[in-house]
Parts: C-alpha cells; structure tokens; sequence
DNA sequence: GATGAATGAGTTTTCATTCAT
DNA sequence: GATGAATGAAAACTCATTCAT
C-alpha cells in the first residue's frame, strides 16, 4: 500500500518524517472539519509542534493542502496501473478500476479520495491546474477502459458519458456507504457494474 | 418557477423583498466564491446596504446560507410534486425526476442544487439535521418512482443503490456539463435514462 | 405600596402606562442581565413593540436607567417618612428603618435597590450627580437617627462609621438572604440590630 | 506581598511576563472603566502591542477576567494563612482577619477585591462557579474564626450571620473609606471590630 | 528545527439610534 | 405612537504569517 517507489522519486513523502506526519495530521483535519476551519494551530497540536514551526516545511497553509492532493493523485495512479498490469479480459478491468477508485474514495489508502473534491476551490489557480494535468492522465486511463468496453459490447453509452456518471456514482458513496457495514467492497463494487453493464 | 404558494406559506422570501434581496445576492456570491470566502461586506455591498444592517434580517452569516437551504429544497420538493402531478407512465416519471433533479442542480430555478452539497460542511449542526429532514422527505420522492419502476422490469437494481448511484451521476454533470453547450438537457436525461434502465 | 401621590406629583410613572410598563420591564432585565447587557430589543420584545418605538418615550437607553432608579429612591424615601412618622421611642425608629432598607433591597416595592448599587457605573455623571442629592438626602435620614440613638446610649459607636457598616450588611444581604427562606424578615431585621446595638 | 510560590505552583502569573501585564494592564483598566466599557483595545494599547496579539495568551476578553479573579482569591487565600500562622489569640486573629480583607479590598495588594464583585456578572457560569469554589474555602476561613469568638464570647450573633454582615459592612468601605485620609486602617478594623464585638 | 510572541489586516457581530412612512 | 429598515461606528475575535532568539 505503501509503494515506496513513489517515496524514492520524490512523489511521496516519508510518512515517519516531521513533513510526513505534518501532512497526516492535515489531511486527517481537512477532513474532519474542512481546510478553511482547520487553523494552522489546529495541525500544530495535532503533531504536537507550535504553529510556527509549521512554516519550516511549507511555504503556506494552502502548499499543504496542495501536497496532500498531489500525494494522493500519485498514489492511485500508481495503484491503478500496478492493479490493472496482471489483468487480461476487459470486464476484469472494469470491475479492478472501480474497486480502485473505492477504495481510494473512502481512505483504504492514504487520505482519501474525497477531500480532494471537498476542499477542491481552497486551492490557488496555479496549484488547481497542476492538479488538472494529473487527473487528466487518471481520467484517461479509466476512459480507456470504457473504450474498449463499448467496442466489445459491454456498456451501450458513450464512454465519455459513462464515465462521467460512474465517477458521480462512485464519489457519491462516500455519503452513503461504510466499508464496515453490511455491504463488502466487492458487492458494491458488483452494483455499480450490473447497473451500467449491458443487460437482458 | 416562482410558485407564489410558497411565499404566502412562509416557506419562501418574497424575493423583492430587502431580505429576498439578501438572499439572492449571498446565494450568487456564495456560488462563485463559496461561503467561507464570501464576506458579510461582499453582500452587503451587492445589495447596497452597510454589512451592518444584514443582521437586522439574519441572526448570524450561518442562518443566510441555512435560509437558502431550506428554500431551494422547498421549491425542489415543490416543482418535483407539480411535475409528476399529470403524468401516468412510470417510464415518464423517471424521466420527469431526473430532468428536474438536473435543472435543480444546474440552476435553472432559484439558487442551484450545488449549493447545498459544496457548502453543507459549514452549516452548523442544527441546521444540518434541520435540512437532513426535508433531504429524507425527498429521497423517499425519488426512491418510490424507483421501488415502482423495479416492480415493473424497468431497471434490474435495488431502489436503494439505483437512487444513490443516480444521484451521484447527476450531481456530478454539476463539474462538466453545460447547459448551453451541444448536448441539450433532455440528451442528457436520455443519457442517463439509458446507463441505468435495462437494456437488452 | 404604590403611593398615588408620587404618581401625581410626577415622580413616579403610572404603571399601566406605556412608558410605566417599559420601566418595570427594563428594571426586570436590567435586574436580570445587567443594564449592558440588555438590549433595547431585548426591552422591547419583552413589552411587545419594536425597539425603535422605545425612543418616543425616552432619549436613550441611558435615561431609562435614570428614571428607574429616580423613582426608585422617590419611592424609598416616601415610604421611609411615612414609616416612622407614627412611631416614637428610637429603638422602634431603628427597627422600622433598617425593615424598611431591607424591603427595598429585596424588592418589596417596586424595582430592588440593588439595581442601584450594580448599575450605577453606567449612568451618565449628570445622573449620578442627579441621584447622589437624594441619596444624600437619604442618608442624612439614617444618620440622623444614628445621632439620636448614639446619645441616647442605644449604640456605641461614631453614627458616622455605624451606618456606613449598617448599609454594607444590608446590601450584602442581597447576595445569601432568600425573603422566602426559613428566617422572616423581622428576624434578619433583629440580627443586625444585635449585632450593631449596645451588648452586655 | 508577591509571593512566588503561587508562581512556582502556577496560580499567580509571572508579573513581569507578557500575559502577567496584560493581566495587570486589563486589571487596572477593568477597576477604572468596568468590563464592559474596557475594550480590548485599550488594553492592548496600554501594554503597547496589537488587539489581535491578546487572543495569543488569552482565548478572549472574559477569560483575562476569569483570570484576573482568580488569581487575586488565590493571592488573598495565601497572604490570609500567612497572616493567622504565627497568631495566637482569637481576638489577634478577628482583627487580623478584618485587616487581610480590608487590604485586598482597598487594593494593597494586587488588583483589589472590589472587582470581584463590581464585574462578577460578566464572568460565564463556568467561570462563576469555579471561583465559588475558591471564595467557599475563603469564607469557611472566616466563619471558623468566628465560631471560635462565639464559644468565647467575643461575639453574641451566630458566625453565619455575623461573618454576611461583616463582609458587606468591609466591601461597603470602598464607596467610602480612603486609605490615605484621616483613619489610618488599624482605626477602620477597630472601629468594626468595637461594632461588632460583645460590649458592656 | 523549533519556540513564542507579535503582527495586522480582515472577519463577523453588536446595537443604540435615526427616520421616512 | 408605532413600524421596520437601515445606519455606522465600534466591538470582539480570527489567524496565517513573520521573525528574533
């Protein structure tokens, strides 16, 4: 889960360094309360540090924000292409992709998904359109898919539309479904693809 | 779209009124900036009063968003029942909650649907459970068609799921469909319509 | 109790008037929460008009303040002079005045005289200097008295110093004497006159 | 009169701290001006930094109050202990006793007594009865005394009683007595004291 | 790297008072 | 006499950021 490649290139930060626990401690409080209610004494207690202090490993409250999201995109990318590089049959793919994309949305690896979404507008323009760039190549990827999947006949809507819709479905759980309820992953996982799969 | 009704059961400001004035201005503002970054001063200066005078008709900066809140799904709740009034077909009923869900959302009337998913973190808590009520009253709406629609072959998933993936989907078009780009509203319906029925 | 002739004398405001029942309102909020801490639209909510209006019966918050504690002394001291007018020996005189005192402090009649004490920083210093004469006029009551009872060897020590000690004990005892407790007033009344009166 | 070991133990400020001037600024101003009238600009202006940089020790303006209280019934406990330690006879200890709270009244050391009860109504409930507490181990101090004068004969009035009537006849000094006229304090304590005492 | 004190501009909020209707 | 909307000045409080030590 770890993926320390990623740490090696510089993508990730140490999780046991002052800036690693520094960026756990945020993300955590972004999500509890939201970046813009979420001081940065907040953060400093949390690690146990003096706000002050907080302004030696980044420029700005708004650069951690924008660390965590990078963090996170870098992450599941990884994850995704490390998923899908043993996988052959197209629906294998499609079921991995979504499993990937829930599991990134409700925290089973790093912050969570959804913070990225939720605390989206606090970011400077810069930062956002760094952002951009990089879910452009995560949209891609899953767009991809659903190409394929049309051409061999599993889903019967433009691919462009579909996935727009299964990002909407797949975001919006995290408002409804709790990983430790009733409901495995695998089985919710099953429910989004019978209800965009072709049926008869 | 105005549905005067509503007004005369206090449900709805007069919005020629100083405090509908308000309203609207805060919900315009609060949509471009978002509410944490929307200043008292911001709409005062809208309105063309001094920031002052806003809470001589608002207690607090909380109850002015709580307020357009309410109203948005007062008047949702309210078009949604108008509309599927004189219709027949379950088919049609779908197709009329989905394409009124998505002029809430795109803000066809009054303030826009977004609203409520992107700044609901900074209501306080009571006036969460507040609109988490009239929320119950309106999802129960929307699940019915579907309970109805799964009993008649319709589509091939629990109401349940089916409505939150729905949800989700359409909340989404919020982030990259636009009213008056090549698709018009009634396409995307279809769209949707088409994802979720049973296809064959 | 309500001694008319004040009311004709314009010392006292008629009570069921407007601006009577504006005073026992405010006296009560005042007594309540503090004088700054009450608001005109606290005052005006509790007497069922606007805050605005409060301003067509006096010039500001302040003089509200005033004219209670003016009638609150009138009052005083009207029923002071006909309290001892039928009595004779000075021990009878001490007694009645130190009931009297009491009756007041704990609000009897009219207001309470702690108000008084609490609120008098947040008079204008032309009301304080308006109610310091009749204070005087007050106090050289009791002296006089004191006087009396000192060369009649009923008390030992200086009038001068035995009222000062005398109004600091009844004061007090608005902050641990309860009018409906287990002791009647007579009995605190007898109290101080055994703690301050000549022992042997 | 300082007594560092309420430093030490962390009830008394460090005077010469930031926040111990700040509490001695707001003390001094809170005497003169009231609470409510003291902003936290002329605090601040007094101490010579910013408004904003007050919330830095204090969490808000009621809280400086709090602490100020506290600190002075703190202080008063310790120099009253003192005090009574190296005495003897119950007479002694009365009129020592007598002298102690004159002093704190009178302001001789620290802030004075009187803002205690001048400004008791702005502290929050909390804060109200936290200092209850402290003010029960202050009163029971006294009251044990006066038991100990009651079983002697010193005094022929129940302690319950004769410490309520005491203590308001000592706060009423401070509308009346000035330390530096004509009485020097020992002749104030021993006027109370011939008023309360037995006589003959 | 961390501290702790302060900054300073900005925020929401308060509220007595005014005044046209 | 009352209303209700607005004023406007001042209040408390917020908080990311700076910086000397």
């Amino acid at each position: 889960m770890l993926i320390p490649q990623l740490v090696s290139e510089g993508l990730l930060t140490e999780p046991n360094s002052a800036k690693g626990r520094l960026l756990a401690a945020s993300a955590a409080l972004f999500k509890q309360k939201g970046f813009s209610r979420t001081t940065v004494r907040d953060i400093a207690a949390e690690v146990g540090i003096l706000s002050g202090s907080i302004f030696h490993h980044f420029a700005n409250k708004e650069s951690i924000l924008r660390t965590i999201m990078l963090e996170a995109i870098y992450l599941v990318l990884a994850r995704m292409k490390l998923t899908i590089a043993d996988l052959d049959s197209c629906e294998d793919k499609m079921r991995a992709l979504l499993r990937c994309e829930l599991e990134a949305i409700h925290g089973l690896n790093g912050i969570g998904f959804t913070l990225l979404s939720a605390e989206w507008r606090f970011l400077s323009d810069e930062s956002q359109s760094e952002i951009l760039k990089l879910r452009g190549e995560y949209e891609a990827f899953h767009r991809n898919i659903y190409t394929e999947a049309k051409s061999l006949g599993h889903i019967n809507v433009e691919p462009f539309f579909i996935r727009h819709f299964v990002r909407g479905a797949l975001i919006e759980t995290a408002n409804w479904y709790h990983l430790h309820g009733d409901l495995p992953l695998e089985g919710l996982v099953e429910q989004i693809y019978l209800t965009t799969a072709v049926k008869w």
